[in-house]
RNA sequence: CGCGGGGUGGAGCAGUCUGGUAGCUCGUCGGGCUCAUAACCCGAAGGUCGCCAGUUCAAAUCUGGCCCCCGCAA
């Protein structure tokens, strides 16, 4: 089976590896997102994609807009059975999908139609989800509305962050484009439409979207904590500056949370190395590290020990208003 | 040439503007105290203040260059 590949980060890799490795396909091309300035001091930066596949003597076709008439005539010449699209970063246009014969298969990393979006996987441990899986679909010209063709539930583990669910998604998935690649050509897969009323989404995460609001429960911040790594993160702002967290919800404790239940959420409380954050319901974060800008990652207590933490300090759901002046 | 914050005994920080005895909270080691504790008390070791050059009687601190780490933005 001839086979066109678009993609662009690590997640897309394991399949890209198990397409590669398989006798039964032949991967023509890579497509994948331009080299583009990104990181401190801009510079140019490939994807992990095009890293890879130039290794493997892979050809590398990089269009700026993949609408642009060029990658028309591209795709044509080369006329595969299917185009593998996992992870690429931008919307495939009507005339592209008709191409080729199997359509294009694209790997989802949720239950479709829940999670619809850039962010499944993180969306889905934000929310606190027990459960997500994957997805292959022939795509449409919607935002992952195209007709289902394999589905496989995964269970989230109750601390495992974004970074470990999305490895091992990935993994899980290279076996699911390969058996829906196969299933689809030989008519054993009939593409299923999907219930759009059940959809949800799962939008591309914004920077805001890591503020942490200390009247949230601390087991649905730190959902937020694993959902949002490594970026946006969990974050809030300590004596005027941001100020990333990671902790984990601390048990319970009958006297102390009697006490503590009239603090204003964000409070922080020291015991010996014990670092806490007051949240929402009665709960509090237990912390575990702390990285204030600029500087690095510390564990809480040493944070402590740096800060001299007066009593009653807290953290602040919003920037200084002022810019600080020190 | 995107913007910005840092590099000070083993850890995290203050001190740098306004040059002039190396500070704080811990850790480590030794000793003591307590039924006990998020413990406490006494003592000790440990630092060419990222690197190089310059200014100066004197540089962690001022000037120039270099290396490394990090946040923002993209």
């Amino acid at each position: 089976m001839k086979l066109v590949f678009c993609g662009t980060p690590e997640f897309a890799l394991p399949s890209l590896r198990r397409l590669l490795a398989d006798q039964r396909f032949r991967i023509e091309a890579v497509v994948t997102q331009p080299d583009r300035p990104r990181g401190r001091g801009h510079r140019v930066t490939s994807s992990p994609v095009k890293d890879f596949a130039l290794e493997s003597g892979i050809y590398v076709y990089q269009p700026e807009k993949i609408r642009d008439d060029s990658t028309t005539s591209f795709i044509k010449r080369i006329n595969p059975d299917a185009v593998v699209i996992i992870a690429y970063g931008q919307i495939i246009p009507q005339h592209l999908i008709e191409i080729p014969r199997l359509g294009w298969i694209n790997l989802h990393a949720s239950l479709l139609p829940k999670y619809r979006g850039a962010a499944p996987i993180n969306w889905a441990i934000a929310n606190g989800e027990t459960r997500t899986g994957l997805t292959t679909m022939q795509i449409d010209a919607g935002m992952d509305t195209g007709p289902i063709l394999l589905q496989s539930e995964a269970p989230i583990g109750a601390e495992e962050t974004a970074p470990e669910l999305s490895r091992k998604l990935a993994e899980l998935g290279a076996g699911l484009v390969v058996d829906s690649l196969v299933g689809l050509d030989l008519g054993k897969i009939v593409p299923r439409a999907q219930d759009s009323g059940q959809a949800t989404r799962a939008p591309l995460l914004k920077k805001s979207d890591g503020i942490i609001d200390w009247h949230l429960s601390a087991a649905r911040i730190f959902n937020r904590i694993r959902g949002f790594d490594p970026w946006p993160g969990a974050y809030s702002w300590f004596r005027g500056r941001q100020c990333r967290i990671w902790g984990r919800p601390y048990p319970p404790n009958g006297d102390r949370a009697q006490a503590e239940k009239n603090m204003a959420p964000g409070t922080i409380i020291q015991i010996g190395d014990t670092v806490r954050a007051i949240c929402g319901e009665g709960t509090s974060l237990l912390l575990e590290a702390i990285q204030l800008e600029g500087k690095n990652r510390v564990s809480a207590g040493e944070f402590a020990h740096g800060a001299r933490l007066e009593a009653h300090e807290s953290f602040s759901s919003r920037a200084p208003l002022a810019p600080r002046e020190d």
